[in-house]
RNA sequence: CGGGCUGUGGCGCAGUUGGUAGCGCGCGUCGUUCGGGACGACGAGGCCGUGGGUUCGAGUCCCGCCAGCCCGACCA
């Protein structure tokens, strides 16, 4: 991609409005637009790596037997009246349609897909099954906050299991946490597996996946033995002995979640009347568990964990492009050679953003490259000669490399 | 939803006791520059969030509404 074709632009100074890091960087660099509160457009740059998040959620869910549908994000109201939840769920979107039927806009999707797993499950043949989806959601927050990390309408992946036995979710479910972890580590971020509520569905605790940054909205109380609680649920508190090892001291961190899991257990299976026969011929609720991620949330994650005063860092799977190709000077043979290695990149797979803007200052490019944070930045100019600059975004050093040495 | 702050060219802001709007960035043209957002000249661009009120006259004063942000509450 050559950067003087690309849509958006960047901006030296920030959004009076910017005071998260995610917002304020994600907007600068033309990854985002903001619409409204909570609600924003994805530009080439950031549509890039949302994209490449999903493709790594994918993988990971495909992996556990996840199979991908898409479901619709207009709703009817009679299923969300048959759960409680029209009238309990209060960030529940609600549309009247011009001959005043009534519809939601899902929030989530156990109104849609438990009615639909109702035509294709009878048997305990049909069990265990994992259905997923990629999908924008709406949440009537009444307050959208901190940039893409609480939006109203946002982009999540929903995984839905069905389950002949306890057993069998509870053995899925210790999968999906791995899986879980697989996905953010990928994306660069280490996710603390924690204890939550679990809602008013069931007695036992959900968990969520949390990420540590300063800028979290979240408190989790934990120890570095790996235990970890919602400050909602905790019984314990910041420098209390460990429950779990007995030895660690607990920490009090901030941080966002960027996923969760849920045993569902036979809620919406009753509200559904989703039953299948089992071996023994008898009548049984199917068991369901629900399994979350923000996706555009997790990209806001990111950016807030990697950046630094000039901009962000992407870890190299979720990065929008590969390579950052920076001509500096207005100079032929800059530009000459820039094109061939430029061509010769792409041909051989990989994904290069060219700064060909012949008339943009080298400060101006350089900052921009430290803005967007590509992982490996090149620079070709009159210094470099026949040689190329490489340098890793996250690093100081400079190496002078051949062409052929790339 | 309670409390607070803010709405003025694309972005960031200034605008005095009320007198018909200005700066920086960005943008366009020309020229000079070229390794950390360079410089000069000329130029384009504004129903001052919105509706009402006070006044001879409102960006400025008063009231309502809308929007954005922050704190809190909320967040299956």
């Amino acid at each position: 991609m050559k950067q003087s074709q690309l849509f958006s632009k960047t901006s030296k100074t920030s959004e009076a409005d910017a005071t998260s890091v995610n917002h304020d960087f994600l907007v600068r660099a033309g990854f985002v637009d903001q619409l409204m509160a909570g609600v924003y457009s994805y530009l080439p740059l950031g549509w890039r790596v949302l994209h490449k998040i999903s493709d790594i959620v994918r993988e990971e869910m495909d992996a556990i037997a996840g199979q991908e549908i898409f479901l619709p994000a207009l709703h009817p109201k009679e299923n969300w009246v048959k759960t409680g939840r029209w009238e309990s769920m209060d960030v529940l979107f609600k549309i009247k349609s011009q001959s005043d039927s009534e519809y939601s806009l899902g929030p989530t999707h156990e109104e849609v897909i438990v009615p639909l797993a109702k035509k294709h499950i009878n048997s305990y043949r049909d069990l265990p099954k994992a259905w997923y989806q990629i999908q924008t959601k709406f949440r009537d927050e009444l307050r959208a906050k901190a940039g893409l990390l609480r939006g109203r309408e946002f982009l999540m992946k929903d995984l839905y299991s069905f389950h002949a036995t306890r057993e069998d979710l509870q053995a899925y479910y210790e999968k999906s946490k791995q899986a879980y972890t697989n996905v953010f580590t990928r994306c660069g971020l280490d996710a603390i597996i924690t204890e939550a509520s679990g809602g008013s569905f069931t007695k036992e605790f959900s968990h969520e996946f949390q990420v540590a940054t300063e800028n979290g909205e979240d408190l989790i109380f934990t120890c570095a033995c790996g235990f970890s609680q919602n400050k909602e649920i905790a019984k314990v508190g910041e420098g209390d002995r460990c429950p779990r090892c007995g030895k660690e001291k607990i920490k009090a961190v901030k941080s966002i979640e960027v996923g969760n899991i849920f045993d569902l257990g036979t809620k919406f299976s009753k509200d559904f009347d989703l039953k299948f026969t089992d071996e023994d011929g008898t009548s049984k609720e199917v068991i369901i568990g629900c399994y979350g991620i923000g996706i555009s949330r997790l990209m806001g994650a990111i950016v807030e964990v990697h950046n630094d005063e000039a901009g962000m860092i992407w870890p190299e799977e979720v990065a929008p492009y590969e390579y950052h190709l920076v001509s500096l000077g207005d100079n032929d043979a800059v530009y000459k050679q820039s094109e061939e290695v430029y061509e010769q990149l792409t041909k051989s797979g990989k994904e290069v953003l060219w700064d060909d803007r012949r008339e943009a200052s080298n400060g101006e490019k350089l900052g921009d490259a430290d803005l967007i944070g590509i992982p490996t930045r090149l620079v070709i100019s009159p210094k470099t000669g026949d040689k190329i600059e490489v340098k890793k975004r996250a690093e100081k050093e400079i190496k002078i490399v051949s062409i052929k040495e790339l």
